[in-house]
DNA sequence: ACCATTCTGGACTAGTTAGTCAATAACTGG
DNA sequence: CCAGTTATTGACTAACTAGTCCAGAATGGT
């Protein structure tokens, strides 16, 4: 009974990483479904036939970001608790060098996304919800393993202490996308590092 | 020689802030030119007379609001030493607290439009560069105030205190508006506080 | 080979866009 | 009250917008 219809001759990976390149450059109003189309090689009916309407694609190219995103932070934070200090110094720099090597200053598609539509799109604004929170929490299981291993004062509490640096973090990617340099990038990273209630050894 | 012209028949400041809110809610893209001159009650020949092409104007009404923070920010901030630690807490509580009671979520502009725009427009970055260095050096001026009333250690920079502070203020106002809790803001205020080496009395 | 089904591409539509322009209004020094 | 200059308005244009539609193509089970 079920008869096979004609496949999808396109690679949907390639294609939603196409029109989130586009909507990352040029922001969700200022990018055209004609230039999406150009971008991905698709014709218009294949684009609206596979994705739904504009903003549709943009939430799934939105939400595919967000969880690259959180998988990519869970890659530099999940570990032993011997080297959890070390791991979270080390992502804190990180973000400060990557925020200011970033040439074209497009920053994160998530803050940009965020900053666009999340006052009119509450399907926006949830997914940033999640994705920052999941970020915390991230920060917030790192924070609490350096505290079992005594690089941490055990009575501070994890959650504050990440959602501190999680602002941080946002915060030089917004500076860093109005220009502030490299070096004052890192310089923040480390004084907000070198705050953190470390344990003498 | 010279004959008086025919003056203009709006208010300038009027016509502006109008023309803001606009752009305010809804983007640079999302903002037509007609949307501002309905919202203003301006005629289109009237708008591009008086302030030029769509992105002329919105320069101009992203400075002038850009100018008007830094002065809010500097009327919370100046003061004499002896309360500057009071005006520091002060100040980091009330933009915690402004953040999470937007309920239109629409956030700060400066933000936003150096969000949407700093990639491609050189001079929107270099004014929201200027307006977040403006910002810095106001922090740094109160902490070196508390500093020299013992507040704040003294061997510690004011300068990286100042940018730190930056940073935490702008990652505020990112997660406020994708939806943090106006009591995790506060949160993030109250710890960012916390942190900083103040002097035991 | 045929069929039911889905995929493809681009022509098409109706509405919107940024920006221009010409006719007219308002002003004041002379 | 006239002359010279600038302000105002909304109709106008050419290009672009999101979204639709349809004729044809590709598939694998029968």
């Amino acid at each position: 009974m079920l008869v096979v219809a004609r496949p999808r001759s396109f690679d949907e990976t390639r294609v939603l990483r196409a029109a989130r390149d586009r909507f990352w450059s040029s922001g969700y109003a200022g990018t055209s479904v004609d230039e999406v189309a150009a971008a991905t090689g698709l014709g218009k009916g294949s684009l609206y036939g596979a994705f739904g309407d504009k903003r549709s694609l943009f939430l799934r190219v939105f939400e595919d970001h967000s969880a690259d995103l959180v998988d990519s932070v869970r890659q530099a934070l999940e570990g032993p608790d011997a080297s959890a200090s070390e791991r979270l110094k080390a992502h804190v720099g990180a973000v400060a060098r990557a925020t200011g090597n970033d040439i074209t200053r497009r920053g994160c598609l998530v803050a940009k996304g965020t900053a666009e539509l999340s006052a009119d799109d509450p399907a926006v604004a949830a997914s940033a919800q999640r994705t920052f929170d999941a970020i915390e929490n991230l920060l917030a299981s790192c924070i609490e393993a350096a505290q079992r291993h005594r690089d941490i004062d055990p009575s501070a509490d994890p959650r504050q202490l990440a959602s501190l640096l999680l602002a941080v973090l946002r915060g030089m990617e917004a500076l860093g996308r109005a220009g502030k340099s490299k070096a004052g990038l890192i310089d923040i990273a480390n004084t907000a590092v070198g705050l953190l209630p470390w344990v003498a050894h």
